[in-house]
DNA sequence: CGCGTAGTTGATGAAAATCAAATGTGGTGG
DNA sequence: CCACCACATTTGATTTTCATCAACTACGCG
């Protein structure tokens, strides 16, 4: 019952029923490397291309006049992003890790979308479960306190993980602090202290700035979900 | 440049390039009047329906097993619930006014869906759309204060509204402040607040509980976006 | 081996939540 | 039509949580 962290989840371009369909979705794309820290497209830039992230991870985000940032999602291995954009894009898309993309003009991929049977069906699909992972957030953003934020970023982060790696309970923070803080509506401080808060109750363990051991999923989860939170029962 | 209250937007089902597809959707759904305060279904529950709220207004929103709310979206004439739903919802639907529904059976929706050309890729600019009202509410959620939020969902109420009344600054509240909290991620009281100042400021006018009046809509759009928020300059 | 950036920790402050009345308001029945 | 009731809203006092400000520490890299 794990939510995945709000991205356009998938893996459908190199998925297909037909080969030859997926063949021609291949090569439809150009696939080119990043560095870490570059800007795939900014907010109001012409919605040009629709990328693949092959490998790497990426940060969606939108800024306030005055600074202030809300990151609507990472993307990482298999994840779509700029499907949903027709016109201009809505948020900035940045690299935190080095990232392997392939990208797809839109006037091509549009083209797919009508001519390519269940296509069309198939991107539905994907935006339904973004939708459901927007609601989510939306639900930890308004509702939730920082170490159920916090709590629950782990878990999307571990079962996400969960995927690739054999099913051991560490987590791997590939962002800063503060790409997590600005994903969970909060500050680096508080983070960091939401952490050591999980740590001081033994339900995680800290092996590194970017590694966290989880101990104790059945609790971790609890609090995630908002059953009680204060662990005090003196 | 206003953003919708998110929501299945749309008008959908009525709409149509062609009359007989038009005609032939309308014959398969069914249309329903619910009194203010009924469920229409509850988060957990198998999605069986498609809806389409042709009047009236209704409420999608996830509890908390402490009882903290957060509601999704507010839903109006046109709007669509439950296409994105595959197995069962993920949240409650209440409504919050008397209401007109018409609802269609997951299954011949669905067939729809395969069958009608064009259908998937319309469902899909919906489900864009919706997307985008997501990422614009992560952002007031996880972001804002409290009189931006409340200024920016004014804003959002008064475009949704002058697609159907004259262009009027009147805005109509139809839901409780108790709604709006759990929409902005705020309690009464702070809603409450923020409004008042709001009228201090001279920029709203409170005609009713639930009727507001714009009286600066610059200044409204400017508080909402985050431009400076206080203003006090001595 | 520092140097710079990222992260942690602590002290303080501010925004919003909570608690507690008081005030409106709409609907119902007398 | 009016009085009353239940409930929604506003307003005020206080508390809590998180943000901000300020060092301090750790880590990675040239």
């Amino acid at each position: 019952v794990q939510p995945a962290v709000p991205a356009f989840s998938s893996r459908l371009l190199s998925y297909g029923h037909d080969p030859d369909t997926s063949r021609r979705i291949e090569r439809l794309g150009t696939t080119r490397i990043y560095a870490r820290g570059r800007t795939l497209f900014n907010e109001g830039d012409d919605a040009a291309n629709v990328y693949e992230i092959v490998r790497g991870m990426v940060r969606l985000y939108r800024v306030l006049p005055d600074g202030r940032r809300q990151i609507m999602g990472f993307l990482s291995d298999g994840d779509l992003v700029g499907v949903a954009v027709a016109g201009r894009y809505v948020y900035s898309a940045e690299t935190i890790t080095a990232v392997s993309a392939r990208f797809y003009a839109r006037a091509k991929f549009d083209r797919m979308v009508d001519e390519v049977p269940g296509f069309a069906r198939r991107l539905l699909m994907l935006a339904s479960d973004e939708l459901r992972a927007a609601q989510e957030q939306m639900l930890l953003l308004g509702r939730k306190s920082a170490s159920e934020k916090v709590a629950t970023f782990l878990l999307a982060l571990a079962a996400r993980q969960a995927d690739d790696r054999s099913a051991c309970d560490e987590v791997v923070l590939p962002m800063t602090r503060t790409d997590i803080a600005d994903y969970l509506g909060l500050t680096i401080e508080t983070v960091s202290r939401a952490l050591r808060r999980l740590k001081c109750e033994g339900v995680i363990a800290l092996l590194s700035t970017s590694r966290v051991e989880i101990l104790d999923a059945g609790r971790l989860e609890e609090i995630a979900a908002g059953e009680q939170e204060a662990s005090d029962p003196a």
